[in-house]
RNA sequence: GGCUGAGUAGCAAAAUGGUUAUGCAGCGGCCUGCAAAGCCGUCUACACCGGUUCGAUUCCGGUCUCAGCCUCCA
């Protein structure tokens, strides 16, 4: 199993710290507002890297956090005039439903920063009886960077440039400007815990170090995050948590790539984003995770309509091959298995993985073609079996093909239901009697009249050799 | 400016020192009343310039372009 290490710039042969057990921790939510597509691919992406270590039999923790206070959660709740625990519960939730959605199973862990205060204040002060930390001018708590020599080997970066390239705001209570705050005294009217420095609540780094060490030990396995985490977010863990125990925090450092649109970042402050919500109007949910999938990890991946729409068709040939198979418990089809997994232990490239399941695809339609019926099973089950390691191909085909896109605006939950709207189903299939009918008379006009109609309004009919007709959705 | 990473055919996206990626789209054929789906065949590549090599899209150096981080960000 190989996986590229941030921190060594190079895929490497991943071992873990104990034999058969894997620790992962990965940097989650600011609960402020809906996730939007980039949160979406940090959960798909290390969803699948949990679910594969579990498919090759590791005893995998798996913790992702919530971070529930902090500036931007103040400011919002202020501006709605909520207490911020309304806001953050409200917008937890939210994210519970994308990820259900986008079949990301949950994280056997999922510590929040408000319930974690006890064991961040013991970590600060650690850092500040090593002499690591000290109170700045205003009461805030302040990591002393300089004094943590291996700080930048993780985004690359030096103490020289970093304070050559200071921004002009200066904050005068750091003795230096690179440090960075740990504990924040909280100005009137805002939240705050009880600390031996006085009320207040964490800063964004020390909740992550605390929460991950407090999880997994002080050394665990794997880390991972977006890449725009990498510096500072990282970087300050590292020297949080590597200061304060001595010992090494992490051993794999992975960060996934940025969706882009319009070849830009994808994000709050450009105001470029699609909400999980409003994408899965347009697209039923298991589109946006293959279109997730069909990217490497590690790169970039541009979201546009035509990406989208990309996605469905490749979902909809693999379901249109497994329409009609029945599903047993054949033996797999071990070559194809291989494959898989080749493709998934080096460094998880999903993109062949599913090019693998087309290839499969294509087997199954020759099989169905020959009336292969062995082989029939065996390349269906491979199929759906392989599928499922990745969180797809999990629906029935008809319902897949089927299902309507209300565009209403509801949340749209796995187990999507063919026949949402009963009265088009009854409808649809009144038609194709009437063309069936049509055909039996050798009335093609009116036949073909029907099939355009049934088209216009998205329904596509596909005559079968036996002389039934079947439908699915555009 | 400093530090990362990337540039592959119409679009998307992988691997690889010499041999088919894959999906969508196109073209020809089979199938079909005609379609759709499927199958068979087929056309568009490796940013540019040098170097290493018997041979480079793949390794090395340089150029250009793009993205990200250096401020909150997944």
């Amino acid at each position: 199993m190989k996986i590229y290490n941030t921190l060594t710039r190079k895929k490497e042969e991943f071992q873990p710290r104990e034999a058969g057990k894997i620790g992962i921790y990965v940097c989650g939510m600011t609960v402020y507002d809906y996730c939007h597509i980039g949160h979406a691919r940090v959960m798909v992406v290390f969803d699948t890297v949990a679910r594969y270590f579990r498919y090759k039999g590791y005893k995998l923790t798996y913790v992702r956090n919530i971070t529930d206070i902090d500036d931007k959660i103040i400011n919002r709740a202020n501006e709605n005039g909520e207490d911020f625990t309304a806001l953050t519960q409200r917008f937890i939730d939210a994210m519970h439903e994308d990820e259900q959605a986008l079949s990301v199973l949950p994280p056997d862990v999922e510590p929040r920063a408000t319930q974690s205060i006890p064991s961040i204040i013991a970590m600060i002060e650690t850092l500040i009886v090593k002499g690591l930390a000290y109170v700045g001018t205003n009461g805030d708590v302040f990591y002393s960077v300089n004094k943590f020599k291996p700080y930048g080997k993780l985004s690359g970066k030096n103490l020289a440039d970093l304070q050559a390239g200071e921004r002009v705001n200066v904050d005068f209570a750091k003795q230096d400007p690179v440090d960075f705050v740990l504990w924040k005294m909280a100005k009137p009217g805002e939240p705050y815990w009880e600390s031996p420095w006085g009320n207040g609540r964490p800063g964004w780094h020390i909740e992550c170090s605390a929460m991950s060490t407090c999880c997994l030990g002080n050394h665990f396995d794997i880390h991972g995050g977006g890449m725009d985490l990498q510096f500072p977010h990282h970087e300050n863990e590292i020297a949080q948590s590597e200061g304060a125990t001595g010992e090494t925090f992490v051993n794999v450092w992975m960060h996934n790539g940025f969706v882009r649109v319009d070849n830009e970042k994808m994000s709050k402050s450009l105001g470029n984003f699609f909400t999980v919500r409003e994408v899965l109007k347009q697209y039923q949910p298991e589109v946006i995770r293959f279109f997730i999938l069909q990217s490497h990890y590690r790169s970039p991946l541009n979201y546009s309509d035509e990406q989208l729409n990309d996605a469905k068709a490749g979902l909809t040939r693999l379901y249109t091959a497994l329409r009609g198979v029945e599903i047993n418990d054949a033996a797999l089809e071990d070559e194809y298995k291989k494959r898989f997994e080749q493709a998934m232990e080096d460094d998880f490239n999903t993109p062949v993985a599913l090019s693998i399941l087309f290839d499969l695809a294509k087997e199954l339609n020759i099989a169905k073609k020959e009336g292969n019926q062995e082989r029939i099973k065996m390349v269906a089950i491979t199929l759906k079996y392989l599928g499922g390691l990745l969180g797809v191909l999990f629906y029935g085909p008809e319902d897949f093909l089927k299902q309507e896109i209300t565009g209403g605006g509801e949340l749209r939950l796995p187990l999507p239901s063919v026949s949402g709207d009963g009265t088009a189903v009854t409808f649809i299939d009144k038609q194709i009697q009437a063309r069936v009918d049509a055909k039996k008379s050798k009335n093609w006009a009116l036949a073909d009249q029907i099939r355009d109609e049934l088209k216009q309004q998205g329904v596509i009919l596909e005559d079968k050799p036996d002389g039934t007709t079947t439908w699915r959705r555009e």
